[in-house]
Parts: C-alpha cells; sequence; structure tokens
DNA sequence: CGTCCACAGGAATGACGGGCGG
DNA sequence: CCGCCCGTCATTCCTGTGGACG
C-alpha cells in the first residue's frame, strides 16, 4: 500500500506479464477450441441436431443435464458453431441458434423478448403483453422459412420462477401453420428438474436427452494443462499445482470452471508477487480470495432490509452464542429498523428473506418442529463474522451500527 | 390421542415505475 | 398524453403442520 509512488504502481502494472500469455482463455465464458474428455458428448449432440439439419427436418428438442461445470454450455456452443462452420453451405434450409441465459433472464416475458431481439424485432423491457410478444414471434417466422435452435440455459431457474408455460408454447409453435421450425434445447445443473415440468412439456422437450457425468481429478488435470498451455508461459507453473486444482474442484461434483477460477486467481496472486513461479500456496490463497469475493458480492448486492435481516441474525449469534429462531430474528429486525429509522417489513415478508438469503447460502436454516412449543426455522450464520461485517461495512448505512456498536475495529 | 403452539408458506391483491400503441 | 399491461416488491389473509404436552 504504503512506499510505493503511483509513477512506480503504474511501471510495475504496464511491465509485461511474466505468468499470463493468454489472460483471457482462463475466463469463465472462454469456449476452447478443444474439449477434452467430452468427444462422446458431442458427437451424440452433433448427431441429434445434425442428421435432421441435412435434410431440411427439424432437429429434436434435447434436454441437456449435468453438474455445473461439466462442460454443458461449452459443448453446446463448441457444437453449434461446428454447425456455422461445415454444414451451413450443406443444409436445405438456413439454420440460426440463440442462447438464452435464463439465470439472467428468468421471466417469460424477457426469454420472448431475447427471441424477439434475435430476430431483429425492437421489444422494450417491460411494457408489452407476454403473448403479444409470442404472436409477434410467430408472425415474424411466418416471413421467413428457416430453422431456429434455441437454447435455454440454467433452464431451471425460468421455470422455477415462472412456470414452464412459455416452454409448452414454444413446443406449440411447431404446429402453427408457418414453414419455419424451432427446436428447443434446455439445459440445466438441477437433476431433479424435470419433475417440476407438465407432462406434456416433459415428453416434448424430452425427445433426446444427454446427460453430463462430472470430472474426475484426472480429467480436470488434463483440461487444466490444456488450458495452461494457452493461457500461461511454460515453466511458469511449480509442481503440484495444477494438480492442487483439480483436487480441489473434482470435491466440488468436478466443477471446470471452480478449477480455472483457482489457476487464474493463484496466477495474479504469484505477479502480484513478483513470483516467477505460480506455487501451491497461491493456489490456497486464491480459494480463500474467491470464497470471500463471492460472499461480498452476495452481500452488497442484497437490499436494505436483507442487509439488515442479515446483521439481525449475526447480532443474536454473538449475543447469545447459538442458532436463534425466525421469531426473535424478527424482533431484533423490527428494533433495529426502529433505531436506524426503517419502516419495518411483515413478519410475512421477512420470512420469505430469511428463505432468500438461505438460497444465496449466506445463512442455514433448519425446520425444526418443538412440539407443543410450535414449529419453527432454526437460523445459523454460514459465512464468518469477519467476511459478514466487512461485506456490510461497505455500506455507509451500515457504519454507525457496526462501528458504532463495535468501538474501534 | 387430541390439542395447540409458532410459525411456514400459498393466494390474492395492491402500489409503483416503465414503456408501449393509439 | 392516456390507458394498458408488465415485473417487482410488499401487504393481508389465510390454511397447513410436526410433535411435546396434558
Amino acid at each position: 500500500m504504503t512506499g510505493l509512488s503511483i509513477d512506480e504502481l503504474i511501471k510495475k502494472l504496464s511491465k509485461q506479464s511474466r505468468i499470463f500469455k493468454n489472460y483471457d482463455s482462463l475466463r469463465p465464458d472462454y469456449i476452447p477450441d478443444e474439449l477434452p474428455h467430452r468427444d462422446k458428448e458431442i458427437y451424440k449432440l452433433a448427431e441429434v441436431l445434425f442428421a435432421p439439419l441435412l435434410k431440411g427436418a427439424r432437429p429434436s428438442n434435447i434436454f441437456i443435464y449435468g453438474y455445473p461445470g461439466t462442460g454443458k454450455t461449452a459443448t453446446t456452443k463448441h457444437v453449434l458453431k461446428l454447425m456455422k462452420e461445415k454444414l451451413a453451405t450443406k443444409l436445405p434450409i438456413p439454420v440460426n441458434s440463440l442462447i438464452v441465459n435464463c439465470k439472467i433472464d428468468d421471466t417469460n416475458y424477457r426469454v420472448l423478448k431475447d427471441l424477439n431481439e434475435f430476430l431483429n424485432l425492437r421489444t422494450p423491457h417491460t411494457g408489452l403483453a407476454v403473448s403479444e410478444l409470442y404472436q409477434r414471434i410467430v408472425r415474424e417466422l411466418k416471413r421467413r422459412s428457416e430453422i431456429f435452435i434455441f437454447v435455454l440455459d440454467e433452464i431451471d431457474h425460468l421455470v422455477k420462477k415462472s412456470g414452464d408455460e412459455i416452454l409448452y408454447k414454444l413446443t406449440r409453435i411447431n404446429s402453427e401453420p408457418i414453414s419455419s421450425k424451432v427446436s428447443l434445447i434446455g439445459i440445466t445443473n438441477d437433476l431433479h428438474f424435470k419433475e417440476y415440468l407438465d407432462p406434456r412439456v416433459k415428453s416434448s422437450l424430452g425427445e433426446e436427452e444427454i446427460v453430463f457425468t462430472p470430472y474426475n481429478a484426472e480429467q480436470l488435470k488434463d483440461i487444466l494443462m490444456a488450458r495452461a498451455k494457452i493461457a500461461l508461459y511454460e515453466d511458469c507453473i511449480s509442481p503440484g499445482v495444477i494438480e492442487l486444482c483439480a483436487s480441489i474442484a473434482a470435491k466440488e461434483h468436478g466443477d471446470v470452471r471452480r478449477a480455472l477460477d483457482l489457476l487464474r486467481v493463484a496466477g495474479e496472486l504469484a505477479e502480484r508477487e513478483d513470483s516467477p513461479k505460480i506455487l501451491e500456496s497461491h493456489v490456497k490463497m486464491a480459494l480463500s480470495i474467491i470464497e470471500r469475493d463471492k460472499i461480498y458480492e452476495v452481500i452488497n448486492s442484497l437490499p436494505i432490509h436483507s442487509k439488515l435481516v442479515l446483521y439481525a441474525i449475526f447480532s443474536l449469534q454473538s449475543k447469545y452464542m447459538r442458532d436463534c429462531i425466525t421469531g426473535e430474528v424478527y424482533e431484533e429486525y423490527y428494533r433495529l429498523c426502529r433505531e436506524f429509522g426503517y419502516e419495518p417489513l411483515t413478519a410475512r415478508r421477512v420470512s420469505d428473506i430469511i428463505n432468500e438469503l438461505d438460497t444465496g447460502g449466506l445463512i442455514k436454516t433448519v425446520l425444526t418442529s418443538k412440539g407443543r412449543y410450535g414449529r419453527t426455522k432454526y437460523i445459523s450464520l454460514r459465512i464468518t463474522k469477519d467476511d459478514l461485517l466487512n461485506a456490510l461495512g461497505a455500506d455507509e448505512r451500515f457504519h454507525r451500527l457496526i462501528y458504532g456498536t463495535y468501538s474501534g475495529r
């Protein structure tokens, strides 16, 4: 921090990297040309898509599932790219494809809006009836005569939030009297996802299914090595680093994204320290940094009342040194609101906020019946006090709360 | 074995801001 | 500019429930 002038800092930063040859190739959205250990899945997907296309027919709808970071999205993008590069000229009917990330666009409206915009129809981000968006799509498809491959990535988010009606409608487009056809590809991490679906949707979306199995440590190692060759200079990785990243990620259902993140952040740390090599210690440090950053980000983007609820849980827990229950949390939250001039929300809403914090991974709740003494949730923090206060402290509105109560540090 | 606690969580409804088409 | 419809966040009202107590 101190002792280094800005000029020196800039000089240091603008020095050419000794570690990274191609930083971008370690980012999560990078799609490599080669996907090791996914040949089977690539082949299967290509087979299902290409065979009908070459005959000018609509490919079956496809359902893809597997744990996070098992290459589902990458494989799909890869195959669609192959389709454009190797198939486009041989096809009797033009083919287009669009990938929507339903984690970002998780309402019927936004998905249909994306589809509209893909068809070059300008669409406001709110204001129109959902059925109107659907009609516009049908009208436009009627004008054209093409096959559309429509990929819904993280489709479970969409269905859990907005239901599966839109999926039903989209599968029904093919029975409209138009010459364009639509194929759907649904991708999800949630292995039980199909249970949420209406049987009609389940059968039409699941015409074909591809399951992605997690990578094991050995396979992760191969992937990391291949990627390291693109991303990093030779000889800047000390032995064991790749293996360590691979084994950490293998423990989390073989999530390759985690492994790449670790390697990337470890590389940044090495560079910052002016170390010529990435060491195992850098990886370990990267692990805790990634964890902390994730927590910080989640907390920071929370609305004020969610933060207040979280703080209420924290202060109860540090006061009584035990898990707290919904009623206590609400009382404490209510008190905080009064003290700091916020209009308290109702218990019903706070109950939902507690659930949101739970799914966000910040707290852990256990639904417990205490018999005669009611039925409630036991709530505990899932993050450390330091991480919590650090993240809340970034919000000015919490300064008085945190630095007032805990004078000094 | 029924009661009854302390909530969970579903359904309906409303306020609000935004953007359209007319 | 108006009326309409949207998503979002919230409230109100409500029914449901596991199991210790009596």
